[in-house]
DNA sequence: AGTTTGACAGCAC
DNA sequence: TGTGCTGCCAAAC
């Protein structure tokens, strides 16, 4: 487990996110306490890579589905699962499904 | 200590 | 609507 700060806090963010809601990247990075650091969190998922976190919650900005390591269908299908409509790579209703602390 | 690397965001075409 | 380019940031080299 990552042990800097700011991974800390990216991840503890992470495991806060309800089933079924999702988050933008740059939410995420504004909640851990670093506005515009949206890519750096996706740097930290990728190599935190810590099971049993909802890393298929966090989506691009505008409810894209952004990327997730080598299996970007996974991420649509668990948040189909949680009963998100995904459309052309897209959360449908993204603002209503949107996780706000 | 400087450079490269991305699970991003926003704006211009 | 879709594609491309630029700016940004923390972590790994």
């Amino acid at each position: 487990m990552p042990d800097s700060p700011f991974s800390r806090r990216v991840l503890r963010v992470v495991a806060r996110i309800p089933r079924g809601r999702v988050v933008a990247y740059g939410d995420v990075a504004a909640l851990a306490g670093r506005p515009g650091a949206a890519r750096a969190v996706g740097q930290v998922m990728r190599r935190a890579a810590i099971p049993g976190l909802p890393y298929h919650r966090v989506v691009a900005a505008g409810g894209l589905l952004g990327g997730f390591g080598r299996w970007p269908h996974v991420k649509a299908q668990l948040l189909a699962a949680e009963g998100l409509t995904i459309r052309r790579g897209r959360i449908a209703g993204f603002g209503n499904h949107r996780w706000q602390p």
